[in-house]
DNA sequence: CTGGGGAAGGGGCCC
DNA sequence: CGGGCCCCTTCCCCA
């Protein structure tokens, strides 16, 4: 079987060959990021021996950031090496959220410092004293930085621990006996809210992943394209665009796919139509399709239509 | 229908 | 043990 073997031979060449250049790209990142990660310890080691203590105001509301506490643990390497020696992942600080918004009425965006919300002058690295600074983030949308002795929220020096309950204003000494309280006594209420939107949050993390819907920071970065993402899963699930991974076997069609959700929709749509317009009785295999066929009921759609499950 | 991105929420793990 | 971060899942939307 010449035709044979020479198709074997040819194969194997070729997956060698892409091999090889796979290889060679991933040594060639490794030693981008080794170069990075010696960057980023000495910039590390510079912050750590200065252990300045940064205080975050945006209008009356008061952050603050521990910049000795930062430790290199950034996704995003490319991003803060274009920053400058001085910026830091978003992340990284240590922000002390007040969820009480009684007890701030602007209830002004309480978001960690991150690249873009911040001055070139806001520079960490060296601060005027070791003393507490101050940055303000002002009405205009820009950091202003100042090093007074002590930071202020509404006119007051506020603990870097406290906690208190939008709701009842019961203050506690950590965030999650807060977290608890409102488990027990607030059920199904939030204890953390975005001030630009209102949406609420049981947990903190999770509200300043919010927020970079309003603030625009999008810290994680594609190594293949430079797209940026707001969350981690997100790019990871980007990756597979450049890696042709597709994790996800649906039985129904017998395809790979890199999305889960569309397994579901897959197995929906060769499957039973569960979705029926109450207008017409017409039967769909996903919401969407549904929503799509509403609008052909529009001046009765509001009261008359909705979607259920048969 | 498929591919891809945005966003929310939960769980696990590490410091 | 608490808090933060990472990862995963899920859902929605759009091209």
């Amino acid at each position: 079987m010449p035709e044979a073997q020479q198709l074997r031979r040819l194969v194997s060449e070729r997956l060698s060959a892409a091999a090889e250049e796979i290889c060679g790209l991933f040594e060639k990142a490794v030693a981008e990021y080794q170069e990075e990660i010696i960057q980023l310890k000495q910039r590390v080691e510079q912050l750590t021996v200065l252990k300045p203590h940064v205080l975050l105001l945006r209008a009356d509301t008061q952050l603050e950031v521990l910049t000795s506490h930062q430790q290199s643990k950034e996704p995003n390497v490319e991003q803060n090496k274009a920053c400058g020696p001085q910026q830091v992942k978003e992340e990284q600080v240590d922000v002390c959220i007040i969820p009480n918004l009684k007890s701030c009425p602007s209830e002004d965006l309480k978001v960690p410092l991150s690249e873009s919300e911040t001055t070139p002058q806001a520079d960490f690295q060296v601060p005027p004293t070791l003393s507490t600074v101050t940055v303000t983030l002002s009405n205009d949308g820009e950091w202003i930085e100042s090093s007074s002795g002590g930071g202020s929220r509404c006119g007051e020096k506020v603990k870097p621990d406290s906690r208190e309950c939008r709701f009842c204003s019961k203050g506690f000494i950590k965030y999650c006996d807060l977290v608890r309280h409102m488990d027990e006594v607030h059920v199904g209420k939030k204890a953390f809210k975005c001030s630009q939107c209102d949406r609420e949050f049981a947990r903190r993390d999770h509200m300043v992943i919010h927020s970079r819907i309003h603030t625009g920071v999008k810290p994680y970065k594609c190594s293949f394209c430079g797209k940026s993402f707001a969350q981690t899963s997100n790019l990871n699930v980007h990756l597979r665009v450049h890696t042709g991974e597709k994790p996800y076997f649906c039985k129904s069609c017998g395809k790979m796919v890199a999305h889960s959700y569309h397994l579901k929709i897959c197995a929906q749509t060769s499957g039973e139509k569960l979705f029926r317009c109450l207008v017409c009785g017409k039967k769909f295999h996903t919401v969407s399709d549904l929503k799509v066929h509403m609008p052909l009921h529009n001046a009765r759609r509001s009261h008359t239509i909705h979607q259920s499950f048969t």
